[in-house]
RNA sequence: GCCCCCGUAGCUCAGCAUGGACAGAGCAGAGGUUUCCUAAACCUUUGGCCGCAGGUUCGAAUCCUGCCGGGGGUACCA
């Protein structure tokens, strides 16, 4: 199969080298992009870069390119614009290129054997025992599916860790704070309520009474060491939450691949801090065990308190360890807050001073608050917003509007489910994710422009326009029909969605392909309203039919990566 | 104190990694579109010293330095 991009970059490559400049046609299609406005050609490449070494200013560089330059015979027209040069196709060769490509290949269009054997192990989610499951959880968890699911379709192995937060002080506290106060009436009839409002008393209650403190050190201390009323106590605790947490997850369509948690690692504590003193890695100080490091920016980094028990550094080293042997990952993402960031610069470094190079391909994948109003939500201060109402929410709200819009929908609750999922999923993935996100009912629940129901909306309506057309669609056909600049820029678009998901990969970015999205179904959305797809010409119905169901196909598979459902009607 | 992140339209955000063609969207506001493929849509329109000041460069929202404002972190919470 020829590549009319590829050929373009060689030519241009081999007019830039007759200049006398070196350069490789991988260089050249590297460069080329998508101009930000029409009028500067279907794409273009700048050439300021190799400006320096001829030394002569950016629009002269670019004339002489396109005076020497022999092109292919598809391209109709060369334009030197200040250091760009600007490239037009004869209608419909670019869709000719990618449309039949993208129907025939469908969810595997995207897809490449870069990472073929390699395992990536991601920790993600990770909520808290006892803890309901907030909004805040929401974001690692969304962003660790997108990144598992992207991974995957670039053939890279991923491993999904569930770490849950079952082991820790808190534990102590808790089983204090129920046996105090909490009863198993409670615990049967509405566990994760019964164990926030204990967990919520037991911190409020500690402001005034500092000995409360002291007793959840000790029940954790008796918990760690293995007295069984504790054990059984922690045990029924983990079930509950456990059974709530899969339930939520079942809701968003995400999975894991191992719940191992903080407590899994129990047995391997005691060796590793046994061997971390022995080989003189870590040393006592002020009763903790502490490891220090030659980079005067890293703190010291606490492997065992004070009084014997272990801690989070503690369990994170061991499950570090446990996961290279389990796995032997070629890369592990930790997806967790930017408030941690430091934390894991000490984590990498103790396991890096213990001798592992494979430290070196660990990374802190950190995301931003997500904030409520102006307060950060805390689960402490009983400011969380609990994700179930959440969702609860949005599904509500997608009922009234199908009531409206479309009440002859057959599957009202599933539809909503997906869509109502989809406005919350997409809140969390439409930013940036070392921004901070403000939390807000209102734009959550408002599927107007640019949301997770506009993109669905528009693959409905483009399933709907595929059942309605009855046949199927004929790649084999003639694109020069689609003359229209827009049909252009759309191929162009498609064309450009392998690269997109395979910079997600490397930058773990996933709002980078919700952007993509966007612009695509916007372009194509304004195209659609402007034109008809399916007229009285049989070859133009043909051609603008094909090019629809690509774009429903790249749409699919976006959702897909994203974590959202695709529903076909809505 | 030191370290990290953020600061773009009334609000929420793209664009910054790899400097480049007049700084883009959505929401909110104003006006319009439905005998026609899903109007959860589309079209038009109002709205910006890209935090401030220097520097590098032919060219800076983008890179560098300083400052201001906000947030986070800074040994036994996770």
């Amino acid at each position: 199969m020829t590549d009319i991009f590829a050929d373009i970059a060689r030519s241009t490559a081999e007019a830039l080298g007759r200049l006398g400049v070196e350069t490789s046609a991988e260089e050249i299609k590297r460069l080329m992009q998508l101009p930000a406005k029409p009028g500067f050609g279907q794409f273009a490449v700048p050439l300021f870069g190799f400006t320096k070494t001829l030394c002569q200013p950016p629009p002269v560089v670019a004339g002489k390119v396109a005076d020497t330059i022999s092109c292919p015979a598809t391209v109709q027209k060369i334009e030197a614009v200040g250091g760009f040069l600007n490239f037009w196709e004869q209608p419909g060769i670019i869709a000719a290129e990618v449309l039949p490509k993208i129907v025939h290949m469908r969810d595997r269009y995207a897809a490449a054997d870069e990472g073929m054997g390699q395992v990536v192990v991601m920790d993600y989610s990770h909520p808290n025992i006892a803890k309901p499951f907030g909004v805040g959880h929401l974001r690692s968890t969304v962003i660790g599916n997108s990144l598992y699911r992207v991974l995957e379709k670039l053939s890279y192995k991923p491993v999904a860790i569930n770490h849950l937060g079952d082991w820790g002080t808190q534990f102590g506290k808790l089983i204090y704070a129920f046996r105090q106060w909490g009863s198993e009436e409670q615990l049967s009839v509405q566990p994760i309520r019964a164990l926030y409002d204990l967990y919520v008393r037991v911190h409020e209650e500690a402001k005034y009474n500092p000995e409360l403190e002291e007793h959840g050190r000790a029940e954790f201390k008796k918990l760690e060491d293995g007295d069984p009323d504790n054990r059984a106590l922690w045990q029924r605790f983990r079930d509950l939450s456990l059974q709530e947490f899969n339930r939520i997850y079942a809701r968003l369509g995400v999975g894991f691949d191992s719940y191992a948690g903080e407590a899994f690692y129990n047995e391997h504590l005691g060796p590793l801090i046994k061997r971390l003193q022995e080989t003189g890695l870590a040393h006592e100080s002020e009763n903790a065990l502490v490891m220090e490091f030659d980079d005067p920016q890293l703190p010291a980094f606490v492997v065992r308190k004070a009084d014997d028990a272990s801690l989070y550094a503690t369990r994170d080293l061991a499950a570090a360890e446990y996961r290279y042997k389990t796995y032997h990952f070629s890369r592990a993402l930790y997806i967790v807050g930017s408030a941690q960031a430091l934390y894991f610069r000490q984590l990498f470094a103790a396991l890096k001073k213990m001798g592992y190079a494979w430290a070196d391909h660990m990374e802190h994948i950190e995301f931003g608050w997500v904030k409520f109003g102006t307060e950060i939500m805390s689960t402490r201060k009983g400011t969380v917003v609990f994700l179930d109402d959440v969702i609860e929410q949005a599904v509500q709200r997608t009922k009234d509007i199908i009531a409206e819009k479309n009440p002859e929908l057959p599957n009202v609750d599933e539809v909503a489910e997906q869509v109502g999922t989809g406005a919350v999923v997409f809140s969390q993935i439409a930013v940036r994710r070392n921004k901070d996100i403000v939390f807000s009912f209102e734009d959550v629940l408002n599927f107007d422009g640019h949301t997770g129901p506009f993109l669905q909306y528009n693959h409905a309506r483009l399933c709907s326009l595929l059942r309605k057309y009855g046949r199927p669609v004929e790649t084999d056909i003639d694109c020069a029909v689609l003359a229209d600049p827009e049909e252009t820029r759309l191929a162009l678009l498609l064309h450009e969605y392998p690269r997109m998901v395979q910079t997600v990969a490397e930058t773990c970015e996933p709002m980078t392909l919700a952007a993509y999205l966007i612009e695509l179904v916007d372009l194509y959305s304004s195209y659609y309203h402007r034109v008809r797809i399916m007229t009285d010409d049989e070859s133009l119905t043909r051609a603008r039919m094909l090019l629809s169901a690509a774009i429903r196909e790249v749409l699919r598979d976006g959702l897909y990566l994203l974590g959202l459902a695709a529903p076909e009607q809505m």
